[in-house]
DNA sequence: AACGTACTACGAAGGTTATCGTACAAAAGC
DNA sequence: GCTTTTGTACGATAACCTTCGTAGTACGTT
Protein backbone atom coordinates (compact mmCIF):
# COMPACT_ATOMS: atom_id res chain seq x y z
CA UNK A 1 0.00 0.00 0.00
CA UNK A 2 2.52 3.27 1.24
CA UNK A 3 5.09 2.49 -0.68
CA UNK A 4 7.99 1.48 0.98
CA UNK A 5 11.14 2.01 0.47
CA UNK A 6 13.16 -0.79 -0.98
CA UNK A 7 15.42 -2.18 2.00
CA UNK A 8 17.54 -4.87 2.54
CA UNK A 9 18.50 -6.51 5.75
CA UNK A 10 21.99 -7.10 6.27
CA UNK A 11 23.59 -8.95 9.28
CA UNK A 12 25.27 -6.50 11.43
CA UNK A 13 28.97 -7.47 12.23
CA UNK A 14 28.64 -9.36 14.97
CA UNK A 15 26.36 -11.32 13.53
CA UNK A 16 27.98 -12.43 11.10
CA UNK A 17 29.37 -16.23 11.07
CA UNK A 18 32.21 -18.27 9.86
CA UNK A 19 30.17 -21.46 9.08
CA UNK A 20 27.62 -19.14 7.28
CA UNK A 21 30.09 -17.47 5.19
CA UNK A 22 31.97 -20.15 4.42
CA UNK A 23 28.97 -21.92 3.36
CA UNK A 24 27.61 -19.00 1.36
CA UNK A 25 31.69 -19.88 -0.35
CA UNK A 26 31.03 -23.07 -0.95
CA UNK A 27 28.81 -22.42 -4.03
CA UNK A 28 30.66 -22.28 -7.65
CA UNK A 29 28.08 -19.61 -8.96
CA UNK A 30 29.10 -17.65 -5.31
CA UNK A 31 32.33 -18.12 -5.48
CA UNK A 32 31.90 -16.82 -9.35
CA UNK A 33 30.20 -13.80 -7.48
CA UNK A 34 32.78 -13.17 -5.18
CA UNK A 35 35.57 -13.14 -7.83
CA UNK A 36 34.18 -10.69 -9.62
CA UNK A 37 33.24 -8.48 -7.19
CA UNK A 38 36.88 -8.58 -5.60
CA UNK A 39 37.99 -7.45 -8.82
CA UNK A 40 35.48 -5.12 -10.43
CA UNK A 41 33.95 -3.35 -6.94
CA UNK A 42 29.92 -2.86 -6.64
CA UNK A 43 28.51 -4.11 -9.36
CA UNK A 44 24.75 -4.75 -10.49
CA UNK A 45 23.56 -8.39 -10.78
CA UNK A 46 23.36 -8.42 -14.05
CA UNK A 47 26.99 -7.21 -14.61
CA UNK A 48 28.51 -10.82 -14.18
CA UNK A 49 28.03 -13.51 -16.54
CA UNK A 50 26.26 -16.42 -14.18
CA UNK A 51 25.31 -19.92 -16.15
CA UNK A 52 21.50 -19.68 -14.32
CA UNK A 53 18.30 -18.10 -14.57
CA UNK A 54 17.74 -14.82 -13.15
CA UNK A 55 15.48 -15.98 -10.20
CA UNK A 56 18.32 -18.51 -9.39
CA UNK A 57 20.52 -15.24 -9.10
CA UNK A 58 18.47 -13.81 -7.05
CA UNK A 59 18.79 -16.26 -4.68
CA UNK A 60 22.39 -17.00 -4.81
CA UNK A 61 23.31 -12.91 -4.29
CA UNK A 62 20.75 -13.16 -0.99
CA UNK A 63 22.57 -16.21 0.05
CA UNK A 64 25.69 -13.85 0.44
CA UNK A 65 24.33 -11.08 1.67
CA UNK A 66 22.75 -13.19 4.37
CA UNK A 67 25.99 -14.35 4.82
CA UNK A 68 27.02 -11.20 5.50
CA UNK A 69 29.44 -11.44 2.51
CA UNK A 70 28.17 -8.95 0.59
CA UNK A 71 26.26 -5.28 0.47
CA UNK A 72 23.24 -4.71 -1.56
CA UNK A 73 21.81 -1.33 -2.15
CA UNK A 74 18.85 0.08 -4.69
CA UNK A 75 20.22 2.35 -7.21
CA UNK A 76 17.90 3.12 -9.91
CA UNK A 77 16.47 -0.27 -11.25
CA UNK A 78 19.65 -2.05 -10.63
CA UNK A 79 21.05 -3.47 -7.55
CA UNK A 80 24.31 -3.36 -6.72
CA UNK A 81 26.14 -5.62 -4.76
CA UNK A 82 30.03 -5.07 -2.89
CA UNK A 83 32.00 -7.21 -0.99
CA UNK A 84 32.17 -5.91 2.90
CA UNK A 85 35.66 -6.32 2.87
CA UNK A 86 35.85 -4.38 5.76
CA UNK A 87 33.38 -6.74 8.44
CA UNK A 88 34.91 -9.82 6.87
CA UNK A 89 39.22 -8.65 7.23
CA UNK A 90 38.13 -7.16 11.06
CA UNK A 91 36.61 -10.70 11.88
CA UNK A 92 38.07 -13.22 10.05
CA UNK A 93 41.54 -11.57 9.25
CA UNK A 94 42.90 -12.82 5.68
CA UNK A 95 39.89 -15.13 4.88
CA UNK A 96 38.59 -13.39 1.62
CA UNK A 97 42.01 -12.97 -0.07
CA UNK A 98 42.81 -16.57 0.63
CA UNK A 99 39.59 -18.19 -0.84
CA UNK A 100 40.22 -15.31 -3.94
CA UNK A 101 43.68 -16.65 -4.59
CA UNK A 102 42.62 -20.30 -3.84
CA UNK A 103 39.49 -19.69 -6.79
CA UNK A 104 42.36 -18.79 -9.17
CA UNK A 105 44.91 -21.38 -7.95
CA UNK A 106 42.41 -23.63 -8.52
CA UNK A 107 41.49 -21.69 -12.27
CA UNK A 108 44.86 -22.26 -13.33
CA UNK A 109 45.08 -25.88 -12.36
CA UNK A 110 45.89 -28.43 -15.19
CA UNK A 111 43.11 -30.43 -15.33
CA UNK B 1 33.88 -63.53 1.48
CA UNK B 2 37.98 -62.74 1.06
CA UNK B 3 38.84 -60.47 4.27
CA UNK B 4 39.19 -57.48 2.28
CA UNK B 5 41.99 -54.89 3.89
CA UNK B 6 40.16 -52.16 5.00
CA UNK B 7 40.39 -49.15 2.85
CA UNK B 8 39.21 -45.86 2.74
CA UNK B 9 38.85 -43.74 -0.56
CA UNK B 10 40.77 -40.70 -0.77
CA UNK B 11 40.58 -38.06 -3.35
CA UNK B 12 44.33 -37.30 -5.30
CA UNK B 13 45.11 -34.03 -4.40
CA UNK B 14 44.61 -32.80 -8.09
CA UNK B 15 41.18 -33.91 -6.86
CA UNK B 16 40.53 -31.27 -4.27
CA UNK B 17 38.28 -28.74 -4.90
CA UNK B 18 37.79 -25.64 -3.23
CA UNK B 19 34.21 -25.88 -3.33
CA UNK B 20 33.84 -29.20 -1.54
CA UNK B 21 36.90 -28.54 1.33
CA UNK B 22 34.73 -25.01 2.07
CA UNK B 23 31.73 -27.24 2.11
CA UNK B 24 33.27 -29.45 4.41
CA UNK B 25 34.08 -26.42 6.63
CA UNK B 26 31.05 -24.94 6.64
CA UNK B 27 29.34 -26.81 9.62
CA UNK B 28 30.25 -26.41 13.23
CA UNK B 29 30.52 -30.40 14.11
CA UNK B 30 33.40 -30.78 11.22
CA UNK B 31 35.22 -27.24 11.75
CA UNK B 32 35.03 -28.15 15.85
CA UNK B 33 36.76 -31.71 13.97
CA UNK B 34 39.57 -30.00 11.88
CA UNK B 35 40.34 -27.03 14.67
CA UNK B 36 41.07 -30.28 17.16
CA UNK B 37 43.31 -31.58 14.45
CA UNK B 38 44.91 -29.23 14.19
CA UNK B 39 46.08 -28.49 17.48
CA UNK B 40 46.93 -32.63 18.21
CA UNK B 41 47.58 -33.97 15.06
CA UNK B 42 46.70 -37.66 14.26
CA UNK B 43 43.35 -38.62 16.18
CA UNK B 44 41.09 -41.34 16.41
CA UNK B 45 37.58 -40.21 15.66
CA UNK B 46 36.35 -40.75 19.87
CA UNK B 47 39.21 -38.69 20.82
CA UNK B 48 37.13 -35.64 19.78
CA UNK B 49 34.43 -35.06 21.71
CA UNK B 50 31.44 -34.35 19.53
CA UNK B 51 27.87 -33.74 20.40
CA UNK B 52 26.08 -35.97 17.93
CA UNK B 53 26.13 -39.74 17.94
CA UNK B 54 28.41 -42.16 16.87
CA UNK B 55 26.81 -42.30 13.20
CA UNK B 56 26.51 -38.58 13.01
CA UNK B 57 30.45 -38.38 13.70
CA UNK B 58 31.25 -41.07 10.77
CA UNK B 59 29.30 -39.31 8.15
CA UNK B 60 31.10 -36.37 9.21
CA UNK B 61 34.28 -37.84 9.07
CA UNK B 62 33.46 -38.89 5.75
CA UNK B 63 32.66 -35.61 4.53
CA UNK B 64 35.94 -34.17 5.91
CA UNK B 65 37.72 -37.00 4.16
CA UNK B 66 35.65 -36.92 0.67
CA UNK B 67 36.58 -33.66 0.16
CA UNK B 68 40.14 -34.10 0.66
CA UNK B 69 40.44 -32.22 4.14
CA UNK B 70 41.70 -35.05 6.52
CA UNK B 71 43.50 -38.64 5.68
CA UNK B 72 42.35 -41.53 7.42
CA UNK B 73 43.78 -45.17 8.34
CA UNK B 74 43.09 -47.62 10.29
CA UNK B 75 45.05 -48.74 13.12
CA UNK B 76 43.48 -51.55 15.20
CA UNK B 77 40.32 -51.21 16.20
CA UNK B 78 40.58 -47.42 15.87
CA UNK B 79 40.31 -45.11 13.00
CA UNK B 80 43.10 -42.32 13.27
CA UNK B 81 42.51 -38.95 11.20
CA UNK B 82 44.85 -36.33 10.17
CA UNK B 83 44.79 -33.17 8.35
CA UNK B 84 45.94 -33.28 5.08
CA UNK B 85 48.08 -30.05 5.24
CA UNK B 86 50.62 -30.87 2.52
CA UNK B 87 48.24 -30.99 0.20
CA UNK B 88 45.81 -28.12 1.27
CA UNK B 89 48.83 -25.92 1.99
CA UNK B 90 49.77 -26.83 -1.82
CA UNK B 91 47.02 -26.40 -3.45
CA UNK B 92 45.12 -23.60 -1.71
CA UNK B 93 47.82 -21.71 0.65
CA UNK B 94 47.20 -20.16 3.76
CA UNK B 95 43.50 -21.33 3.54
CA UNK B 96 43.41 -24.00 6.30
CA UNK B 97 45.75 -21.47 9.28
CA UNK B 98 43.04 -18.58 8.14
CA UNK B 99 40.31 -20.51 8.64
CA UNK B 100 41.69 -22.40 12.33
CA UNK B 101 42.48 -18.49 13.02
CA UNK B 102 38.76 -17.14 11.96
CA UNK B 103 37.67 -20.20 13.93
CA UNK B 104 39.37 -19.05 17.56
CA UNK B 105 38.22 -15.37 16.31
CA UNK B 106 35.16 -16.35 16.55
CA UNK B 107 35.26 -18.03 19.69
CA UNK B 108 37.07 -15.29 20.95
CA UNK B 109 33.93 -12.97 20.31
CA UNK B 110 32.16 -11.18 22.69
CA UNK B 111 28.78 -12.87 22.41
C1' DA C 1 36.25 -68.86 21.53
C1' DA C 2 34.20 -65.18 23.84
C1' DC C 3 34.23 -60.40 24.91
C1' DG C 4 34.79 -55.48 24.55
C1' DT C 5 36.09 -51.53 21.76
C1' DA C 6 35.76 -48.77 17.82
C1' DC C 7 33.73 -47.80 14.00
C1' DT C 8 30.47 -48.81 9.69
C1' DA C 9 26.41 -49.61 6.75
C1' DC C 10 21.82 -49.13 6.12
C1' DG C 11 17.60 -47.02 6.15
C1' DA C 12 14.67 -43.40 7.44
C1' DA C 13 12.88 -38.87 8.92
C1' DG C 14 13.03 -34.05 8.58
C1' DG C 15 14.92 -30.07 6.97
C1' DT C 16 17.46 -27.25 3.60
C1' DT C 17 19.16 -26.11 -1.02
C1' DA C 18 19.51 -25.19 -5.98
C1' DT C 19 17.03 -24.73 -9.76
C1' DC C 20 13.47 -23.06 -12.66
C1' DG C 21 9.25 -20.64 -14.81
C1' DT C 22 5.78 -17.39 -14.35
C1' DA C 23 3.99 -13.40 -12.80
C1' DC C 24 4.89 -9.12 -10.58
C1' DA C 25 7.09 -4.49 -8.99
C1' DA C 26 10.03 -0.33 -9.02
C1' DA C 27 12.59 3.09 -11.42
C1' DA C 28 14.13 5.60 -15.64
C1' DG C 29 13.26 7.31 -20.02
C1' DC C 30 10.33 8.01 -24.04
C1' DG D 1 1.01 6.96 -19.52
C1' DC D 2 3.67 3.38 -21.73
C1' DT D 3 7.90 0.74 -22.34
C1' DT D 4 12.23 -1.04 -21.07
C1' DT D 5 15.34 -2.51 -17.73
C1' DT D 6 16.29 -4.78 -13.65
C1' DG D 7 15.39 -7.45 -10.21
C1' DT D 8 11.64 -9.92 -6.74
C1' DA D 9 8.17 -13.19 -4.94
C1' DC D 10 6.05 -17.32 -5.24
C1' DG D 11 5.42 -22.07 -6.00
C1' DA D 12 7.23 -26.32 -7.46
C1' DT D 13 10.56 -29.99 -7.94
C1' DA D 14 14.38 -32.73 -7.22
C1' DA D 15 18.42 -33.29 -4.91
C1' DC D 16 20.97 -33.11 -0.91
C1' DC D 17 22.18 -32.81 4.16
C1' DT D 18 22.08 -33.77 9.05
C1' DT D 19 20.63 -36.56 12.24
C1' DC D 20 19.55 -40.80 14.38
C1' DG D 21 18.85 -45.87 15.72
C1' DT D 22 19.75 -50.50 14.81
C1' DA D 23 22.36 -54.09 13.43
C1' DG D 24 26.70 -55.49 12.05
C1' DT D 25 32.01 -56.01 11.18
C1' DA D 26 36.91 -55.85 12.30
C1' DC D 27 40.39 -56.03 15.58
C1' DG D 28 42.69 -56.80 19.98
C1' DT D 29 42.50 -59.05 24.52
C1' DT D 30 41.48 -62.46 27.69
Amino acid sequence: MTPQPRTLDHPDRSEIRLEAVLHALSDPVRLQVVRFLADNGESSCSAIDLAVSKSTTTHHFRVLREAGVIRQVYRGTAKMSSLRREDLDALFPGLLDTVVHAYDAQAARPS
